[in-house]
DNA sequence: TTGTACGCGTTATCAG
DNA sequence: CTGATAACGCGTACAA
């Protein structure tokens, strides 16, 4: 059995509310026993039981960062930023990753907040997961802030960043190098058809008049998770999937993909396909994870403004925990477009020719 | 505030421990008014107290995940798998980053146990901090197991994968293919001397007759967060390095990273340097991140088991758990060698050039 | 079949 | 300055 202040208090025939007291430096105990009683607690290496101290407390010092999976590269860097920026705050924080569908996620929402977290941090939207049912189960009696790249469609406290202007300079910059013909490969699940990289293709699809923005949206290929926990996108199937897709669409010249991965993978692939990135086609995505920039040729990307989401958002819900309120607020942060190597000019062939 | 047992009585005029018991099932309570009550609960929207049942129970059905960092991909993924393993078995699991520093991780860990965590499994070694310590200040009163590449040099629960098995299938491989000037490139913090990968690279080194291993081993330069929470390896620093390095080094045919993430820069700054992978040089990683089936080569590594490893730890956990005991048990797990593009026969010239 | 009373380890309120 | 005593919400002997 771990001490308790009882023991202390035994050990030291003084009561367990002076123990108490003590222990938290509490003024009103003498310096002479506080200090003796300090001792005694390193002695027996007293910690105090937390369960306890929240229960009566009715506070924890615990944030809860729920997400649908920690796997994403972006999702435990802003995982990391948050996990420090509470730190320094005097909170701990617990992540809790849920697979995303929505009984876990509930579940898991549920637990933490049984567990008395005094705050919740939501990062992303989840899949399967409706706006409708989020706002119906994602009410939680402790104040919350929702990050994600789609701006909620009801009241409550979140940080998002700007994806639609993201997609808006990405339309802009291949419009630019001559790009008539831009196809997007979409990798985010259905249900959340209002994704600003949705509105924002749609948006400029209409706006430099390229067509009609529903044809030139694909979804890509689904992933897998796989035996070491890694969510794979299958090379095989993708390469099977974008030589079709080519082959249907030859006058493509540039690729918008919503995730970073599958970029990345395409520029592993097209060169097996007798397609040269970025001579015959332009590749960009949004998300700027480490492996874009070491990929061969480098990809442009829209830069998601993470750590600063990350840091508002530890700030919104310290806010909403002192005030004790949960009012809603909005805050929207820029991206960032970072042109490299993967978008060029357009080509002057006006179809695309596979290898073989 | 959250409805209690307590309301629910009140409610129906029962005594708060006739709803304990009904909302647990428990067969002695009539059927019928087992019925009312979990009607009332569910139309309250009742929830149990973690807390309040943790500190009664002495047990909370929870699980701590300690690491340095969640940020690597393969921390991450095996994060999933144990999360996904713990919660079939009823258990929920929290993730705990410490950023790797003796003092947040020995709090996060205390944390844990504070909070009445049943079980703890502490993933990888920590920077900057020794075997000692780890022995003397890793010793809590739940179950633990350890998971990482390194045999803790002290009794305790844990499972290993069997890196310096990888590094002798590296070694061997490249041997094979005429090697002779084999270099080690380390992202590994010192302290941890006794890294299998150390042990795994001197032990073939003399085997082949390929000169003195300590000369061999070079650190990599350091990596550093930047401010959306990623750890970078900064591409400008790297590149210097490894053109001084091939400088001072020019008999170097192979180069053996123990970081996937800087072999896959390599990949890419070698062939700006004028070096061709793998015609002038090969490379190969420990660590198979999925990144390095889409690089250019594709990256030959060794895979480590992270998904049986975890599965494996929480097995020896729950066993823990349940005999309620933490007698020393140790899984080592094989690697497994990929072959993929990045490893080839040695080059004829004895030296390497450099453009210009 | 149900209710009473107590304990889990804290903190907080009151007397003294 | 210190010590009873009462919560916090739940589980459970024990009594009815």
């Amino acid at each position: 059995m771990a001490t308790t202040i009882y023991d202390i208090a035994r050990e030291l025939d003084v009561s367990h509310s002076t123990v108490s007291r003590a222990l938290r430096d509490n003024p009103t105990v003498a310096s002479a026993t506080r200090r003796r009683i300090k001792e005694q607690a390193l002695k027996m290496r007293y910690k105090p039981n937390l369960l306890a101290r929240g229960l009566v407390n009715g506070k924890t010092q615990m944030i809860g960062f729920l997400t649908g999976s920690i796997y994403l590269e972006m999702v435990s860097a802003a995982a990391m930023v948050a996990s420090n920026a509470l730190r320094k705050a005097g909170y701990d924080m617990q992540i809790t990753a849920t697979e995303g569908r929505f009984k876990p996620t509930q579940h898991c929402a549920n637990d933490l907040v049984a567990r008395g977290v005094d705050g919740l941090i939501v990062r992303g939207v989840f899949p399967n997961i409706t706006a409708e049912q989020m706002q119906e189960h994602f009410q939680f009696p402790a104040p919350t802030v929702f990050t994600s790249a789609v701006q909620l469609p009801f009241p409550c406290r979140q940080v998002c960043h700007d994806e639609a202007a993201g997609v808006t300079e990405i339309m802009e910059h291949l419009y630019g190098l001559g790009h008539r013909h831009i196809y997007m490969l979409s990798g985010l699940w259905e249900g959340w058809k209002k994704y600003p990289v949705f509105q924002g293709f749609y948006k400029n699809t209409a706006k430099y008049n390229l067509g009609n923005a529903r044809e030139k949206i694909h979804k890509a290929p689904e992933s897998f998770f796989d035996e070491n926990g890694r969510r794979i996108y299958d090379t095989e199937v993708l390469t099977v999937w974008i030589k079709k897709f080519l082959q249907s669409h030859p006058d493509c010249t540039a690729i918008f993909c919503t995730s970073p991965k599958i970029a990345l993978m395409l520029l592993s692939i097209l060169p097996r396909l007798g397609v040269r990135v970025p001579e015959d086609i332009s590749v960009v995505s949004s998300g700027d994870i480490t492996g874009a920039s070491c990929s061969h040729p480098q990809l442009s990307v829209v830069s998601l403004p993470l750590g600063k989401m990350m840091r508002t958002a530890v700030e919104l819900l310290l806010d909403g925990i002192e005030n004790d309120d949960n009012k809603p607020a909005k805050v929207i942060m820029p991206t960032k477009f970072i042109i490299r190597q993967s978008t060029e000019k357009v080509r002057s062939k006006a179809r695309i020719k596979l290898k073989n």
